[in-house]
DNA sequence: GATCCTCACTTCAGTAGTGAAGTGAGAGTG
DNA sequence: CACTCTCACTTCACTACTGAAGTGAGGATC
């Protein structure tokens, strides 16, 4: 037995670029989307109405980003932008029934990919990793 | 006790995101480049000589992506290519006296961020999550 | 000696993000 | 009524990737 990678910063930024990789190409394979648009897609699909803003605070991205994503994901057809009733400045997403059909299309193919992942650390690594990452991704 | 998040992915990336953005924003502040950059001076450092095609493979990205980190780099004056002795296709890559410098002063921010990061899962936390992360990342 | 092949590396279009600066309609204030 | 302020959203320059297609000097083949 070596010595266990000490750098874990290092050790998570190429898991989650290895991760990331794979199930974009799978992802796109399957719904023709990348994980990125598929996690904002989940997001208007948990809470219709959601502003852009809101949108940034729930996928932990900046509004630049968002505004991007949501230009690529508009242009696509997946999602439309409606004036918000009460806030001028605001925009108000919903899913178009093409979007809805991406997000079908990805489900099982998502669900296939965490199961893997879940067969890889076994049932305590698994859940044990999980609540660490979201210390990590949470804190505070 | 709520369940917990069962989509490893998703929180996988979110950690992976949150990490890599407070850790550029302190890397570029102590150093003045980015943690990618500093991946790739570590690896030069620790294998003088290396080719690009070591260095993707060393880093798990595509050549295309490390010629572009290489001439960012090389335009900052922190790492020479030079000709390879014997494969002619092959460039060689070396750090510079200001290259080893700025390895030099991020080194010491990048301890402070892991200790912060060991703090923050307690001893046993980390070194599973760090099993469970070499597991996803060097999988076959 | 011309021809083909190999294969590090490069280039290109696209996605995905930051962070700083800009925009502009509506609310608040005098 | 003008005047400023607020603040979602946008824009811009940049880093950082992928994946597919291109490049070109040197060795192999005939």
């Amino acid at each position: 037995m070596s010595e266990p990678d000490q750098r874990l910063y290092f050790l998570l930024q190429r898991a989650a670029h290895r991760l990331r990789t794979t199930a974009d190409r799978r992802c796109v394979a399957a719904a023709g989307i990348t994980t990125a648009q598929l996690g904002a897609l989940f997001a208007v699909e948990e809470r219709p109405g959601i502003t852009q803003q809101q949108l940034a605070r729930s996928l932990g991205l900046r509004e630049s980003a968002v505004t991007g994503l949501v230009t690529r994901l508009t242009t696509a057809g997946l999602l439309a932008k409606r004036a918000h009733p009460s806030e001028h400045r605001a925009v108000v997403l919903e899913l178009t029934d093409a979007g809805t059909a991406a997000l079908d299309a990805a489900r099982p193919e998502i669900d296939r990919f965490n199961a893997e992942l879940r067969a890889l650390l076994g049932e305590d690594g698994f859940s044990r990793t999980a609540a660490a990452l979201h210390r990590i991704a949470y804190e505070d």
